[in-house]
DNA sequence: GTCTATATTCGGATAGAC
DNA sequence: GTCTATCCGAATATAGAC
């Protein structure tokens, strides 16, 4: 119920300890397997019993690692964020030509939700009932979005208005692929050609008041 | 399990006979319960006993309006496509301007979800593991897009990128607008512009291969 | 940390009388 | 079509010994 649903944090300090150690791999696994579970039965469906037998513990033994069915979900969305932020870092290339980085990030997002329904299915959609990210898994979320903001910024994507549009592109392609062709690349094509439809169409997208002086609405910002 | 769950269907012709018609009256304040439950504890969660209380009936007698879990699923999912059909023909006006066309289409899909979340769950998303509407209830469905592609069609909108692009756009703005702001309309407004920005861009998404001689590639479609 | 044993609750579905 | 009674299975979670 609190906002905290994990027992242990794997990055805190003494990592050293072969004991953390040991704990650390053990729960690995079971967040491993927990995938497994969720790709075989679905997401809402894991069974803590069925979880346990693949990880060769009793059901009970399984709360010395979360304390609720809650629990293990934020602990397999964080994982999930872990694998998106790892991948922006390894597949994602610098920022020479704005527009390809920005094509690059869509088509990195797409991917990402095409190679995994159920791991999409928890970090974008609203699959558990009562799940809410604690606060330090939320926080990686918040990291992805800060390496999109800068892309789109480069790109020259300003304002609530045009960022939303992004948004909602980026949210629905990555959904249409992953309901209609998992795994396919129908709509990781498109990525390219909606971006650039976007970037050529930005002047419609633009702020509707910047009313009558100043062309900078953004005054507060700067000052 | 089978493809067919419904046990009856209201559209049926002995419409006048009062056995028939007080089941019927019968089974609408079951479905509308059930809508209600959906709502308060989202979709998956329905239980038949509560259900039941709900409609003044013990749980058990609701087996003589479907035969499953699923079959309920799937009259609800018959009913939003009820609904969905219905507001397309009353609040769409017809194809004078195509673009305004268009727009007013997307604006209506966007508004559907954004007024019932689980139903826009239902029918867009994947939210019931063994739910696939039965034979009769995906007709409603092909209804439905039937008129999306007679606005497409109108508003010059061909090739299966371009309609894949549309598609896109229209099911990320309505989840965006479903799970980061219900009942909003931050989402909505942007149908407009973000139809314009398509419309403008479709020499973006033409299709790739009219190869070389004529500009039919739908020659076997014509034979 | 892991176990055994169990509590508790709840779910969908069926049998058979009326 | 509706009921009573019941089955059967499954789930999460807790108590307490080792």
């Amino acid at each position: 119920m609190t906002d905290q649903h994990r027992v242990t944090d794997p990055d805190e300090a003494s990592r050293a300890d072969p004991r953390q150690r040991r704990r650390d791999a053990r729960l690995t696994q079971i967040v491993a397997e927990a995938w497994q579970l969720a790709r075989r039965d679905g997401l809402p469906s894991i069974s803590l019993r069925h979880l346990a037998e693949r990880v060769d513990l009793r059901q009970p033994s399984l709360y010395a690692y979360f304390d609720s069915k809650l629990g293990l979900y934020d602990l397999m969305y964080a994982d999930a964020l872990g694998q998106l932020l790892a991948a922006a870092e390894t597949e994602l290339s610098p920022i020479d030509d704005p527009r390809e980085a920005l094509i690059e990030f869509v088509e990195l997002c797409i991917r990402f939700s095409s190679a995994d329904v159920v791991r999409h299915e928890l970090v974008f959609e609203r699959t558990i009932p009562g799940f809410k990210p604690s606060r330090q898994s939320h926080e990686l979320l918040v990291q992805f979005r800060n390496i999109a903001a800068a892309r789109l910024a480069a790109a020259g994507v300003h304002g609530q208005l045009a960022t939303d549009v992004f948004t909602g592109i980026v949210a629905g392609f990555a959904q249409q692929q992953v309901i209609s062709q998992p795994g396919g690349d129908r709509w990781l094509r498109l990525a390219r050609p909606a971006m650039e439809m976007l970037l050529d169409g930005l002047p419609l997208l633009s702020e509707p008041r910047r009313s009558t002086r100043a062309r900078t609405t953004r005054t507060k910002k700067r000052h």
